[in-house]
DNA sequence: AATGAATGAGTCTTCATTCAT
DNA sequence: AATGAATGAAGACTCATTCAT
């Protein structure tokens, strides 16, 4: 009757998939500390007994909802851009993603909220999935990096993994833009010019 | 030993500053939600049933510790500048602070970070709170954009109290800077120079 | 042992009946404010946190004791009597009532104590509970005149809820004289007499 | 200054009976059990440790508190009657003295039910102390009983102890009744009609 | 795998009482 | 005698975790 005919680890994936999804609208909208089990597997639909079978504790859903904030970022920002040929589509691919920063912001309230302020205070090990899931991105970018130098278009003595991280960064400074867009002088243009311009300049090739 | 003669109104300011003092380090530290009242009076070195002569609850403390942390930083960032005459020294001036914004988040590590981050998410009423000491220290700024339209080099078109918040605004640019000091092409002195720039633009007179 | 077989929603009742049944016992004996929830926790045999399992918090259970309260004085009270059919076995039914009246007194002591004295003063919500039970008592009650008149011992132009409300008040009166029964000339004789003498008259068919 | 030129007794004694005043509203208002040293002190407007010179602890003052309870009764119930020369002054004066009775209850919501429920829930020693005074109001009717015996209007056999206990019990009655005179039939001038008819027939001279 | 009742350590809060001044 | 700050035992309540079914 209810879904019926799922392997049994199907089944247990999406299981798990609901109590994760769960927990990230909860952690996102009301906050890691502000919430219990009881919240998560009400929200799930599943019993109290039921969460344990899946993750051994409270603290042990988290990193699975980090994972789960990258993967809500990742599908956000990237996009289905074409690979960009020139410095040109490169800069305008970068635009892009900064126009969806500040969408991802206001589509997933509370998601880079909770990224930037609470997650940090939690525990140290926190940091290091952070870290985890920044390395995989970083990996990405310098492979985008890499792309970007076969096609001539990009530096060929930047070193990829520091190249990447570099956009990393600058991705970042667009979602604190994005975050705080009422601050002074931060328009969304001005911050998407002057990060491309920045991006465009530190990366491309000499002219 | 026993802080010999103190009168009993005196003896009962400096406990209970010692209370919010210790609840401000434990605070910015590890978080509001992550401490107990238990941590706070054994920090203070009080017993339990002290602290609820002082304050009625948990919740209590926390507006004062929100007045304390803005006294910090006002303490901070104010410094013992003279009156600037002119606008290149009200563009030092404004410099030194931006500056000192560096200083206090290196000095004072959680403070900014508690009032950017896990402060909002507390209650409704933390927000109205730090709204009412935003509003003194914009008064106070307002008064200094008076000072720099009487000295003649603020454009005297100006509405005070509407250039006093711009200039909050741009101080609570820096202090995000600050914190996020890691992010790309935001170096000190970029912040410092861009700053000090806009205002200098934004509150001048015209040329 | 583990009281085999039960149904879970089965186990669940119980639970709480149990809880309840202590809380009954320890409040008509000591007092609804004398007791804490660890008082009944120990005397049901559960842990402190199985409590609040069942209850929301200690006021929370007042409100299924007192209704317990009622669910005692109703089985005590009520008896396995024939309808009466008759104003003669009328009177002879309401007679054998005061006489139980002294019973639950005896053997029940502190419980008419408890709701005549302590619940009042606890919160109003205690004698809105203590009201809906006496309008159920009443509606039986009215329903007793109504059989009452169908068999013609009864007046006919009785209003049957109003008469029900004066069965329960007379009975007051019995549970009372009961509870005072040290005091003067109340002996247990005169008072099942002149009860039933006054009932007979106020709700009788003229001779 | 203040209240000037007092016996150090006599202030201590105004100070004490403050307290007891201040007590005695406030337990017959709210209860016993419901009230703090706290509440006490702020309406006897003293400080927290005065108290403790006064009582030795918060069961101390309850005691005092009985004592004032029947003060007030003996005040206003007794009033400035005549002594009685007739069977028939007998038994008016009884009469106004259960008129006294609902005037009791009226003008001092609280003491009654006080008395009649919750103090002897306190704890055992109330009970002692409300026979101690009761005791000396016995002594009082018995002594009233002795005069009426002199005047020839009550029956010379009569055991003066026993009946001035009897009185008492009358008493309670009529108290009792005052309190709960919503009950069915219990209308004050029948009330007051039973009760002097009972005791002029109990102890009066067989005509 | 799923359930949900049971657990108990932990947290906040109250209040009678003590004591140095 | 008066004060009121300090105390700490006690009580109410929460919630992550366990476990028998």
């Amino acid at each position: 009757m209810n879904e019926p005919r799922l392997g049994l680890a199907a089944h247990s994936a999406r299981r798990r998939a609901e109590l994760v999804r769960a927990a990230y609208e909860l952690v996102t909208t009301r906050g890691y500390r502000a919430i219990g089990v009881d919240d998560i597997v009400l929200r799930a639909g599943v019993s109290h007994g039921t969460f344990y079978n899946y993750f051994a504790n409270k603290r042990d859903i988290l990193d699975a909802v980090l994972d789960h904030c990258f993967d809500v970022i990742r599908e956000r920002l990237i996009g289905e851009d074409a690979i960009p040929a020139s410095l040109d589509e490169f800069r305008a691919r970068f635009g892009r993603i900064v126009d969806r920063c500040y969408d991802l912001v206001a589509g997933e309230p509370g998601l880079v909220n909770f990224l930037l302020f609470e997650a940090a205070s939690i525990d140290d090990q926190v940091i290091e999935r952070v870290m985890h899931n920044a390395q995989i991105d970083g990996a990405a970018a310098a492979q985008e990096v890499g792309l970007g130098i076969e096609h001539g278009y990009l530096d060929p003595r930047l070193d990829t993994r520091i190249a990447g991280e570099v956009m990393l960064s600058v991705l970042m400074s667009a979602l604190l833009a994005a975050v705080h867009s009422g601050s002074v002088g931060l328009t969304r243009e001005r911050v998407r010019t002057q990060l491309t311009d920045f991006l465009a300049r530190a990366l491309g090739v000499e002219p």
